[in-house]
DNA sequence: GGTCCTATATATAAATA
DNA sequence: TTATTTATATATAGGAC
């Protein structure tokens, strides 16, 4: 965020690595610690300058005992629990969604763009970008540059009721030209921003899908667009 | 951080304390994905929405394993040993500011200005700031305005190495005098962004310790600044 | 409550010392 | 290296719905 915006992917140089992690590290801190102080709750953070190092170079809150409290919430209890919790967060969740008819709505606007997008993956089978004009694609980019935020959010929601009800990650075939569309998307600045890796993430996608059942379906419990797969 | 700057303090309106705990955590969770994508580090951040909440709001990495691998490695082990290897760290740091001449001078220099601090500090005893001319307060808040990072940073070490190193906190005698001056100096914004809170942390200062000895002491192992309490 | 919209406050990538 | 200094990119507080 300066004088040049940059990629959001592992800095090559390592002099600029280092120089970014001591300055977003602090960064970060700042900011925790005006959340926890803003916001009056508890907060913690945690960053290591290597992956192999035992020692974070950044600790929030500073005070050993109160990072320990809030950590420890977190991570001291066995892993079916926290599962299980984060089970009924999702249930309390969706009742409340099912509550909000203007948010349904606004939803089923966005499936309504999700499923144009789905068709336009469709139309991109076996040929690429190349197979679209300079027109459509544009289009779709910007519909998907709109969108990426409520995609995130959507496949954020889908990972996590998943991850809690699925005993196996449901993988999902794709069709090849389909990821060779998917290839040239990745270039495109506003797909990494997504939190997507390496073709992590799009496996979730299912392109053969074509279900357009139900444009406001979320009140019968499930997402309304046949661009996810069910849960 | 918008139309107007707010003060670092819990906001006490219940429904924009909660906005912006929503917004904030938001960003929060952007930053600490950026920060680990673009530094190619592990990193971890925890949010509650309540200090009562058995579930976070928000959890980074999203992927409940990953996020498990960076927490367990800060507060899977024994207290004891993270103390030892905070411990270890110190000496570490101490060693390399040894060897920074530069580094020490520039020390040094705060240090000067921070037994200046300590001088004004003394002037006000009893006195509250109506004692001082408008120039004198205008400067010495001034100076302190410019060292508060400095400061911060100092204290960040000496609380650790006293949490380390003495049993029990090393509690230190203050005039009354003074707290009526650090009353004034907690309504200034400097004050509080250097992430003090009610009193702590100005509690490690001592006020009546006028030891100035040594201008670059640190070489031999300590801090040369008679502001601080020795470690 | 949410969402969307700015005007501002902050964060920070590069350049520079 | 480690600051400091910009010029920009982001984050967000306060409104209006």
């Amino acid at each position: 965020m300066a004088r040049n915006k940059i990629k959001l992917a592992r800095i090559a140089n390592d002099a600029s690595r280092r120089a970014t992690l001591k300055k977003r590290k602090n960064g970060m801190m700042k900011k925790v610690r005006e959340l926890s102080t803003l916001c009056d709750v508890p907060a913690c953070l945690v960053v290591y300058a290597a992956p192999t190092d035992r020692d974070p170079v950044a600790v929030w809150p500073e005070n050993r005992a109160e990072a320990e409290r809030v950590m420890e919430r977190f991570c001291g209890q066995p892993a079916m629990e926290r599962d299980r919790r984060m089970l009924n967060q999702e249930a309390f969740l969706r009742q409340r969604m099912t509550k909000s008819k203007e948010q349904i709505k606004k939803l089923d606007r966005e499936n309504r763009q999700l499923e144009l997008m789905n068709y336009s993956l469709g139309c991109l089978k076996g040929e690429g970008l190349d197979g679209l004009g300079m027109e459509d694609v544009t289009e779709l980019l910007g519909l998907l540059e709109v969108k990426a935020k409520a995609v995130g959010d959507r496949i954020e929601y889908l990972q996590r009721s998943r991850d809690v009800a699925v005993a196996a990650p449901q993988t999902v075939r794709m069709n090849v030209g389909v990821q060779a569309a998917i290839e040239e998307w990745r270039r495109q600045e506003w797909f990494m921003e997504m939190g997507f890796q390496n073709g992590e993430g799009l496996s979730r996608f299912s392109n053969n899908n074509s279900n357009t059942t139900g444009t406001s379906g979320l009140g019968g419990g499930g997402w309304s667009s046949g661009f996810f797969p069910p849960v």
